[in-house]
Order: C-alpha cells, then structure tokens, then sequence
RNA sequence: GCCCGGGUGGUGAAAUGGUAGACACGAGGGACUUAAAAUCCCUUGGUCCGCAAGGGCCGUGUGGGUUCAAGUCCCACCCCGGGCACCA
C-alpha cells in the first residue's frame, strides 16, 4: 500500500476541525505552557515557504509538550491593521475591512484574482492552533481593550522614586498637598528635556484647567506634545525612531524628514533603565539583548551648566573629566537658544545656516557625515571652573534629539570636536598625556589627565567622579544618567488603525469613558487626508462626542501586537481584556517564536506595556516572554543582470579590428567572446549579472594586446522574475524595452528557464553557457547570476508553500524546513533536497506494511486492483522485538527528545532518518518498536503519524499518547571498538569490551602485533587510555 | 568605528577537547523493469603510491599558542551576515 499523503492529510485535518483536537482549556490539573508565534500581517501576497519556518517549530515543540503532559496553549491570530490594506483601499476604494477579512479568510480580490487566505494556507500546514482562540487586532472587540490599555497609560504616571506607573489621580493628590516640589516631578519627557517650572500646593490650587492640564501632561504616559517626529510626506504620516531606517521609511522606502508638531507619544523612556535591566534575566538570544540595549543606549556623565549673561548653556558629557580642555560649544541647528544667542552681526549668517540645516532632509544629512559645516554666534559663555570665555558655535554635528541639543566641545579629546575645530581652526588643548592632538584626538579611557587644574594626574575614572563632585559642589552640573531611546511617536495620520480614544475640550484633549469604548472605526469617503491635511477620519461624519471633537490620528501597527499574548489566555471575555483567573494560570509566554527584526520595535514596545499593565496591578509578571527564539530567514534567490552601454567614445577603438572580450570578476575571467569587426553606428550593449561588479577587457585578437578595459558601473539592476509557473518551467518575464530606457518593468517579454550562469544572445533568443565561446554582434548579451536576498512579493523570488504541499504533503513539508539547518540560521531556499524527507517518509510508511514490491513482481501479470490492496495491508507483528531493534528504538527517542528540548530539529529528523534506515534493514516490524515511533514523529509530521496510529488499532487521537520514555538498558554495548591513535593520528581500530580497565586495555593494545609493528621496537612515551573513548599512544 | 553572530566537501549540514564530514541532496556506477517511475546496492573531501588488497600525505578562513589530543580552548588577523552610529 502506497502512502498517499493527499488523502491521508485532508482527512486528518478536516477530522481535527470536527473533533476539535486542539481546542485548549484553561483550567486543568495539568501544569500549563504557553508557546507563542509571532502573528503575522495578512497581506495579500499569502504565505511563502518562508512564513511556516517558526510556526512548525514551534509546533513541534507544542506538540510534544502536549504528549509530555503539558497544558499547552498555542494560539494564532492576525496583526491585521496596517499599511498595505489601507494603501489598496486608496486605490482601489475596497474598505480595508473587506481586504483583510479576504486576505484571511480566502475569496477574490477586488480585481477578481483569487486569494488563498491565510487560515487556509495555514491550516493545510497542519498546525495544532485553537482557532477558537484568534485574535485580530482589527477586530473592534479586540481593540476595545488595545484603546483600554491606552486610556490606562494616559491615566498614569511614571514614579521616578518608586520605579513604577502610579494613576494620575495620585499624582494630583501629590500636588495639592505639596506642589511640584520632589523627586516627583522628576520626568523625562522624551525630547530634549524640558523645564516644568515649579509650583507650591497653594499656586497649583489657583491654576485653571487648562493649565493644571497642560501640566498633567508632561506626566502622562500617554502624552500629547510639540515634538520632534518623523515625518514621511510619501505615506502621510509620522514614524517611530524603528521605522525609519538610513533616513528612508523601512516600509516603501521613502524619504523621511524632520518636523515638530503636535503628537501623541508614549513615554517609554521612563521605562528605559527597567527595559535594560530586565534583559539579564530573559532567555533570549544575545544578538536581540545587545540590539536592546545598543537601542536603549544608555551613557553615564554629568549634565554641565555654561553660564552666558543671565542665561545658561546645559550640555550632557560622557567626558566631565576632560573639563579643562573645553574650547568651545556647539549647539544644534534646531536648539531653542540660538536665536538668543547670536549677535546682531552675526545674525544673517546664523540664520542662513540653521535654515539650510533644518531644510536637508535626514537622509542628507546623514549621507553627508564627513563634511564638516557649522558657523558662529557670536556669544561667548563662561567656563564654570577657569571663568574663560568660551565661544558659542552652531554645528549640524550635534543632533537636536539626544541629551541637551548642546556639547561641550574638547577637540583633544573627541574626534567629532577635533575635525570640527581643525576646520574652523579652533584651539585645541590636549587633555590626557601622551596625546598628539595635532593628528587626533586622544579618546582612550584609560589615560592620565594632563589639562591643567585639578584633575590633573588622575586617570580618566578618578578623574570623572572628582569632577562631577566639583561641578557639584559649584551647582555648575551634576551627575547624569543619559538614554539614547527616545519617546515613541503613538499617533499615524492615517485611517486604518486603532482610532484613539479621546476628544477635545477647549483645546484639551479628555479620555473618553470606558463605557464609550470601542470606539469603533467610522466610515469615510476617500481613505486619504483631508483637502487641509487632516487625517482621513476627519473627513467622518459626526466624528465627535457629545459635541466635542474626537482625536483624528490613529494607532500604529504595534498597538496591538504590544498585548495580545494576554488576549489569548480569555479571548471572548467582555468585560475585561483577560480575566485574572485566566492570566494567573497562564502567566507569561513560555516560548515566543519570531523574526529577529522585530529587536528594537515590536520586543521592545511588547515589555514596555508588560511592565506598565504589571506596575497598574493588572497583570503579575513584568517580562511577556521568558524564553525567545528567533528562526532565521528563508531566502529567496533572485537573478540580475545589469547594463553596460559601449558607447560612440569607445567604439572607434573597436572598428575594423577583430576583438576578443574578455568578461571577468575578481575570480577571474567567466567568459571570452570573439567580436568581428563591425560597422554598427549605436556600438555595443552588454548587459550583466549585478551579484558582484564586473570588468571587461577588450584585446587586439591577433597581437593579444589589451585595448581598453571597462567596469560595470552603468547598473541597471534588471531583475529576472520568476512569477509563474507554465508546464512545470519558471517563466521569467523582463521587459527589455523599458529597461534600455531606465526604470525596469516586471511584463511583456517572456524568456523560459534561465540557467544560473548564463548569458542571453539577443540574436539566437536563447541562452547559453558561460563558459561556451560565442562571437558577439551588436546585439546585447546578458549575463545572469543569482543572488540571495530576502524572500519578498516585491523581489518576485516567492515559493509558495501550497505547491509544494500538493506535490509531496504538508508533512514532507514540515520535515524538509526542519531539517535544512539550525532553525535560527538564514539559509536560501533550496527545493532540490526535498526528496530527501519525502523518501523518509515513504520508508517510515513501508515499515507498516507488506512488502508489495515483491508481491508484485511474484505476480505482476494478475497483481490486485488497488482498491483490494489498499484495504489491509497493515504488517504489523507482536514478536518481541530484538535487543538490536530495541536499542534503534532507544536511542532515537533519546535523541529526538534531548534535540526538541534544545529546538534542534535538523538533527531529530537525521535521527528519524538513521533509524527508518536500520529498521528497514532489519525488516522490523514489531508493534512494541513501530507504535513508539509513530508516538515521536507525530509532532514533526502529524499527519502520518495519525493515519499509522488509526491502522495500529487506536480509537483516539495521537496526540493524547503520553511521549514514550527512553531508557538507558537498551542503549549498553557490551564492548567498544577503541580507535587506536599514534600522536593522535588514529591509525586502527581495537575492540575491548566495556568493562575492561583503562590499564589492561593499555596492556592488550600494546600487545597487538599491529601496534607493535607501528612502534617497530621502541617503546611510548606515554599512552593515554580514555575508557569507551580513544586510546593515544604517543611516540 | 563600536557591539553581536558566523566561516567545515559540489550543496544543505553533523560533531560533551577524543575516529572531522553523521543525515540528506547532487553526481557516478550497478540490480530489478520491454521501458519509465518507484525501490534497492556500491562509490563519492583532496591528493599520491599500488594490478589489487591496501597504504601514505594534506585537510574545518589565515598565522601563532595551550594540550597526549583542537573544527571545538587562548591570542592576532582576514572575510561574510546582522545591529548601532557625528549619541557627546
């Protein structure tokens, strides 16, 4: 009987959606465990290879807690509000409710090309989730409690003495009793910080609304303020600091630039150093906990006030100790201060620079980090220990958002300052010994002050603390504890999101009341801003309370995904977000499975609202996930080529000569071409593989002389697209003609199977080998190479994972993503070695039954209709297995057990691999060997497993089988073949048995004739004899 | 520049300091078959010697070191991937 893996997985899964095989309770005796997959966003693209990688992982490892007599909740849901349905409802008009609601569930797109849906691509990978559990984030009763938690954090405060989240109310107790005064008001704000001005008990009682207010909310966690934001004109709104990558939107790539206006934010900086110190204790990868804390970036120094007439400067140093050697300040372009500071005479020239500073965009900024630019105030402000006048400066080097927007700056002893005072020529004063400040500046930390005045002689240590101490006893600074994170910037200018539940007053935004909650989404016409700029909901009708107006951005992606673990514990309560019955018994997540780009967003923001729902008392844990893996990505490979135009200039080199071009990389030369002489007016045009810059050279054929050499810099990056399949054979469609222009389009011309290395004659219209000798004409050749990258809709190198499903099953699937390599490492996908798993599988079935082979080949002429065959053919015998059966058994369950506790999967399925192999070897066919197995494969590859255990005799489901133990009986040897080395080169191979002692051993091996021949007389120096290791005889 | 990972056959990869290359793909050879598919068996790191059985030498990015023994530990360097970055 064959193993048909079409019928048999169908039938399990539509077996496990009727008897709900996976549905999960949440109280039991049994201890829980909670396994969490990352949700993805259902986009319309559906799910690549690529997706399942640590869903299957985390499967398994579900799966097999289950067995091990776990309680294992292991839910799915959809990150469902976002970018790309909103970007298509303005094109399109279709509501994203109806593209995200197809996306999930299956149908038509609006323009009538099906759409799989993620549940069934999900489903057909045979996971073992509790639908009834899903979440959507786009679900108004899901968001209901994402807008909760909000009005939660905009009710609270951050207890800097404390360390924890307290209700707002509190904090007005606080000031009616004894005003500002204390380490109470002692807050971040989360830009540059900014001065509430203090205020008695009597001054805040006198205070009206609007002002007690607008003081409240530089307490608020969830704030609205003037701020610094990300501004990104191409997608119409603002962007969190992990959004913007290299001056560009991660998402679409477009410019982004600096701009202050009035935002909603989220103050994670007071979190900071708790974000920082809880990592120690999370089992996470140390490349995410390093990415954290390079994030959070905390440096510790001192804050230093520069007096300047009545005014002051504040800067923040790492460096106190380098006080001395102060020559002069810079201030950001964007600084509140400059305008006061600069002098009637140097004012045209200030200006001119602040406003070219302000008007580059990031991008250009960023690009242009080695030119040094910056002009001068003016102003001089006085240095808090020698009294000199210091001059004031303007620098774009100095960002506006960290710290004061201000550096003091000592050019002998921070590079940044020593270009910007070489260029300017600016004095510079060495500060540490042995410091040649006219080359650079000297940044050890582990030098001797040399500057003249107090620290000097001390080391740079010392030398920080006595500084910070006189700065301190002057009242010129004090010690200070500075973070790179900034505020999180909680407010999109766009409509499909969580809309924020508040209105205005007055001008004074108010949390609606919870009853009022969800505040559902409206409806609009257009999903694009306003005529006037205002975001899409403005353009809802009766978009207001009670007559007020409602807060028009919206919530940002991460919104939701910052709680949703705690959904899944109680996902239809109404009356709460989880009950705390329910978040009692599940706690926090025992395995989260995810992408590693995730690190400084969504892990991030995910403990920051852990920690504030823990410090508000609503939850009993303050990390969501103890322990976290990251799998790593499945690539795709993508084929380029590139353009090379060999214009009029050169051509004239090239008539009436006959040529020999040669194409090479830095490996050498891939390819010779004869090129006749020719008298074409246009010259050549070649074009080539982008994988690595390419460089050709043209020879004289008959004297070999080299005429001119040309690099591939004219890119054209043409991408080879493989969208389709036709017959079984890619088709890859590139359209030459807009490519000979500029811009390539993905379309009309369709070339098939494009070898890895080849190149393409225009004039033949077929591709060749690289390595094939071929005259060129002057039409174009291509070279094509591939390159990995990211599997992505928009590189068009997608597999999807239904095709593969269909030819060989979700379990041969399942198996073949675990055992290409350790789930955390990136690999490219690669579907040639999926026969592999697809064999083992077949194998693991033929040792359930007869061998048909030889029935057939005894009796091919009147061989039984399948359908007879099909009926019992289960072999399956209840002889008492042999030792050498039970010790296969054993040590693949040892192994196979040890390997899912350390998530190495690739080596379990070897196992799985060796064991059907010997077992096949041996024709076993014992019950008390073969149902074990059935019971260990099932988490890997359910399906089978379910259909061997039915045929077994079983009535319920393998998944309630408890996991079979292994035991260490079965594993003895009696005797072990010793490798014999000599200087440790192994030479030969001795058997002992087990028991023999490490000096008879010695003895035996010395007495073989073999050793003795080896050793040809003299006697070792030493032997080593590990028992059931190795044995070193050294010469 | 700083901080994390990682460099092993043609390919994906195994390997508590103890026989490097398990397992799989691919390739080559063979069996069964009219044929194909499927299945099974053998070979497969490089190189040299030998008709053969067999044997020698080299080999885990490079160079040193520790050790009876190093892919594994230590030092220096090179390369690849990721994160951070005029962060004071």
């Amino acid at each position: 009987m064959q193993y048909e893996h079409q019928r048999i997985e169908e039938k399990w899964q539509a077996k496990w959606k009727a008897d709900k095989t996976y549905r999960v309770l949440n109280a039991t005796d049994r201890p829980k465990y909670y396994v969490l997959d990352m949700f993805p966003y259902p986009s319309g693209a559906g799910l690549h290879v690529g997706h399942p990688l640590g869903y299957i992982a985390s499967d398994i490892v579900a799966r097999y807690k289950r067995h091990s007599g776990f309680n294992v909740l292991h839910p799915m849901g959809y990150d469902s509000f976002g970018l790309p349905a909103e970007q298509y409802a303005i094109q399109t008009g279709q509501h994203p409710a109806q593209t995200t609601k197809t996306n999930i569930e299956g149908g038509f797109d609006k323009e009538g090309r099906p759409v799989a849906g993620y549940r069934n691509q999900l489903d057909r990978m045979g996971f073992s989730f509790d639908w009834d559990r899903e979440v959507r984030t786009s679900d108004p009763a899901f968001y209901k409690w994402t807008q909760w938690i909000f009005l939660q954090l905009f009710d609270s405060w951050y207890d800097a003495a404390q360390q924890k989240a307290r209700p707002i109310s509190e904090l007005i107790a606080c000031f009616e009793e004894k005003g500002s005064a204390g380490q109470d008001t002692s807050v971040l704000t989360g830009d540059i910080e900014q001065f509430v001005g203090g205020f008695s008990a009597a001054e805040w009682r006198s205070f009206d609304e609007r002002t007690r207010q607008m003081v409240l909310q530089h307490f608020r966690l969830a704030y609205l303020s003037d701020a610094w934001v990300n501004w990104c004109p191409a997608l119409g709104t603002v962007l969190a600091n992990d959004e913007v990558k290299d001056g560009v939107s991660e998402r679409g790539g477009h410019p982004v630039e600096r701009k202050r206006m009035k935002q909603w934010s989220l103050r994670i900086t007071a979190y900071a150093q708790r974000l920082l110190d809880g990592l120690d204790a999370l089992d996470w990868s140390e490349s995410i906990k390093e990415a954290q804390r390079n994030w959070i970036g905390r440096s510790e120094g001192a804050t230093v006030r520069f007096p300047i007439g009545e005014d002051f400067i504040e800067v923040f140093t790492t460096r106190p100790d380098t006080l001395f050697g102060v020559s002069f300040i810079t201030l950001a372009p964007e600084h509140v201060l400059v305008g006061k500071f600069t002098t009637p005479d140097r004012r045209a020239e200030v200006e001119a620079y602040v406003n070219s500073a302000k008007n580059r965009s990031e991008r250009e900024r960023q690009a242009e980090v080695d030119k040094v630019s910056g002009v001068f105030t003016g102003s001089y402000a006085k240095h808090p220990f020698t009294g000199a006048e210091v001059p004031v400066w303007v620098g774009d080097y100095v960002l506006a958002g960290y710290g004061t927007g201000a550096v003091m700056a000592v050019p002998g002893g921070d590079q940044r300052d020593w270009r910007f005072a070489k260029h300017f020529g600016l004095p510079i004063i060495a500060v540490t010994e042995g410091a040649d400040t006219e080359k650079e500046a000297d940044e050890r930390k582990d030098a001797t002050i040399c500057s003249k005045g107090f620290l000097q002689g001390l080391k740079v240590p010392q030398a920080i603390t006595r500084a910070i101490q006189e700065l301190e006893k002057l009242g010129a600074g004090e010690g200070k504890i500075n973070f790179r994170l900034r505020d999180a910037a909680f407010g999109r200018q766009r409509y499909w999101g969580e809309p924020i539940p508040i209105y205005y007053q007055d001008g004074i935004p108010y949390p609606l009341p919870e009853s009022e909650l969800p505040l559902k989404l409206p409806e609009v016409d257009k999903f694009l801003p306003t005529e006037d700029g205002e975001p899409p909901l403005a353009r809802a009708a009766n978009w207001s309370y009670n007559g007020h107006p409602l807060e028009t951005t919206t919530m940002p992606g991460w919104a939701g995904s910052s709680w949703y673990f705690l959904r899944y514990m109680d996902p239809h309560n109404a009356e709460r977000f989880a009950s705390p019955e329910a978040i009692q018994y599940w706690q926090q997540v025992d395995l989260y499975v995810g992408g590693s780009e995730h690190a400084t967003g969504h892990l991030l923001y995910f403990r920051f609202w852990t920690k504030f729902l823990f410090d508000r008392f609503w939850i009993t844990f303050d990390e969501p996930a103890r322990k976290l893996v990251n799998q790593g990505m499945i690539q795709g490979v993508s084929r380029f080529a590139e353009e090379i135009r060999i214009e009029a200039s050169l051509k004239a080199k090239f008539d009436s000569r006959e040529l020999v071009l040669k194409v090479m990389d830095t490996s050498g030369v891939l390819n010779q071409i004869e090129i006749p002489p020719h008298s074409d007016a246009t010259g050549y045009h070649i074009y080539c593989s982008s994988g690595t810059p390419l460089q050709f050279e043209f020879v004289d054929k008959a004297t070999g002389a080299r005429i001119t050499t040309v690099r591939s810099h004219h890119h054209a990056n043409i991408r080879f697209v493989t969208e389709e399949s036709v017959d079984g054979r890619n088709v890859h469609h590139i359209d030459i003609d807009s490519w000979l222009k500029e811009e390539p389009v993905y379309h009309p011309i369709v070339i098939t199977d494009v070898p890895e290395r080849a190149i393409w004659d225009y004039r033949m219209g077929t591709w060749s080998s690289l390595t094939t000798e071929r005259s060129l004409t002057s039409r174009p050749l291509w070279v094509v190479r591939p390159e990995v990258e990211k599997m992505s809709k928009s590189k068009f190198n997608v597999v999807n994972p239904d095709d593969i499903i269909a030819k060989y099953g979700a379990d041969t699937l399942r198996l073949y993503e675990m055992f290409l390599g350790p789930l955390e490492q990136s690999k490219p996908w690669d579907t040639n070695g999926i026969e592999g798993t697809f064999r083992f599988l077949r194998k693991f079935w033929n040792l359930f039954h007869a061998n048909e082979a030889s029935a057939h080949t005894g009796s091919s002429s009147n061989a039984p209709a399948p359908s007879t065959l099909r009926v019992d053919s289960l072999h399956v015998t209840d002889d008492a297995p042999t030792k050498a059966e039970l010790k296969i058994l054993h040590a693949t369950l040892k192994k196979v057990t040890e390997d899912i506790e350390k998530m190495s999967f690739n080596t379990s399925v070897a196992q799985f691999m060796i064991a059907a192999n010997e077992l096949g070897s041996l024709k076993c066919n014992k019950r008390a060997v073969l149902e074990p197995m059935v019971i260990a494969l099932a988490p890997f590859a359910p399906h089978i497993a379910e259909e061997l255990w039915e045929k077994l005799g079983h009535a319920t489901s393998v998944t309630t089988a408890p996991w079979p133990k292994w035991s260490a009986e079965h594993l003895v040897e009696d005797s072990f073949s010793y490798p014999i080395s000599f200087n440790g080169k192994t030479r030969l191979q001795l058997e002992f048995p087990i028991a023999l002692d490490a000096k008879s051993v010695e003895e035996q091996v010395l007495a073989n004739p073999e050793v003795q021949a080896r050793l040809e007389g003299k006697a070792p120096k030493k032997v080593i004899v590990v028992p059931k290791r190795i044995v070193n005889i050294v010469v």
